[in-house]
DNA sequence: AGATGTCCCTGGAAGC
DNA sequence: TGCTTCCAGGGACATC
């Protein structure tokens, strides 16, 4: 499922060659999570300025408006200027000068959302409580450590929420706690400023070390341009129930934490 | 305000 | 072998 390192291997990959393009038509498939919001027609003719990313959300500037894309869990783009025979799973399609961008996502819960620009209530609405981002110089462990602060509930849980730092789900959650050897289930307020900082280094590192690698997932993934990952996301814990932890030997164990699964070193990882 | 639970969707795995 | 059930997950939303 994309996580920030696969939304921004994403992104870099299309970037560049759709910038100056002109949408000449748009096909729909089935509803995605969102409503367009707006008349796809009415995209036609408009120019593709530069696509950026926020959290886990792309925003594709147009010479009017923008464009919301969210990959969801199961969506993939693609764009070339020539793609096979839409399928039963390509619900958004843009085609424009420079080649296509299509949206496949069999479980629909990706989203593609017209806004009129950075003010339209739709962008407040899916941006507007979004953290730091965990690769530019904000995200620091000073401020890290004060947000934690406010925050009762199991620090796993404060991560996926997306309203302190963004871009963490479950995968690199758990393997960032298994890094900065913290529990999944400890309360955010209770973490010391050191180990706040450990946990800081080591949500960087393991999001870092997926973008180096080409944002290679467990499951499927490849950029729009059909790239995939260079290796194996080789991971600690994520997925390894039962399995001996790589660096301890202990079975790595599994918990639910708010309906998603937890998988932690009961001994490398401290409560 | 923060915390909690629910829902959206479907492919694949596991269970019977 | 073929059916049914469960599970994966991001994140908005309603409710407390």
């Amino acid at each position: 499922m994309p996580e920030l390192p696969e939304v921004e291997v994403t992104r870099r990959s299309f970037a560049t060659a759709i910038a100056g393009a002109r949408v000449q038509s748009v096909n729909l498939g089935k509803p995605l999570r969102w409503p367009l919001g707006c008349d796809p027609g009415g995209l036609v003719g408009r120019d593709v300025l530069s696509v950026r990313r926020r959290g886990k959300y792309l925003l594709m500037d147009l010479d009017a408006g923008l464009l919301l894309m969210h990959l969801g869990m199961s969506g993939r783009l693609s764009f070339a200027s020539e793609l096979p025979p839409r399928g039963e799973h390509d619900h958004f399609e843009l085609v424009t000068t420079r080649g296509t961008l299509r949206l496949t996502d069999p479980r629909r819960f990706g989203a593609v959302v017209y806004a009129h620009g950075e003010r339209d209530a739709v962008v407040q609405r899916l941006l507007g409580r979004l953290g730091v981002e965990p690769l530019s110089a904000d995200f620091e462990p000073a401020s890290f450590y004060q947000a934690l602060k406010g925050r009762s509930v199991a620090i796993k849980q404060v991560l996926m929420a997306g309203d302190v730092v963004v871009g963490v789900g479950n995968i690199y959650a758990s393997e960032a706690l298994f890094w900065a050897g913290i529990r999944p289930t400890v309360r955010a307020m209770r973490l010391s400023r050191a180990r706040a900082a450990r946990l800081h280094d080591a949500i960087r590192q393991v999001l870092e070390q997926a973008l180096a690698t080409g944002g290679s997932t467990l499951r499927d993934f490849s950029s729009a341009t059909g790239q995939h990952g260079c290796f194996q996301l080789e991971t600690m814990v994520y997925g390894r129930a039962g399995q001996a932890c790589r660096l301890c030997a202990t079975a790595v164990r599994v918990m639910r934490q708010g309906q998603r699964s937890s998988f932690f070193c009961p001994h490398c990882q401290k409560a």
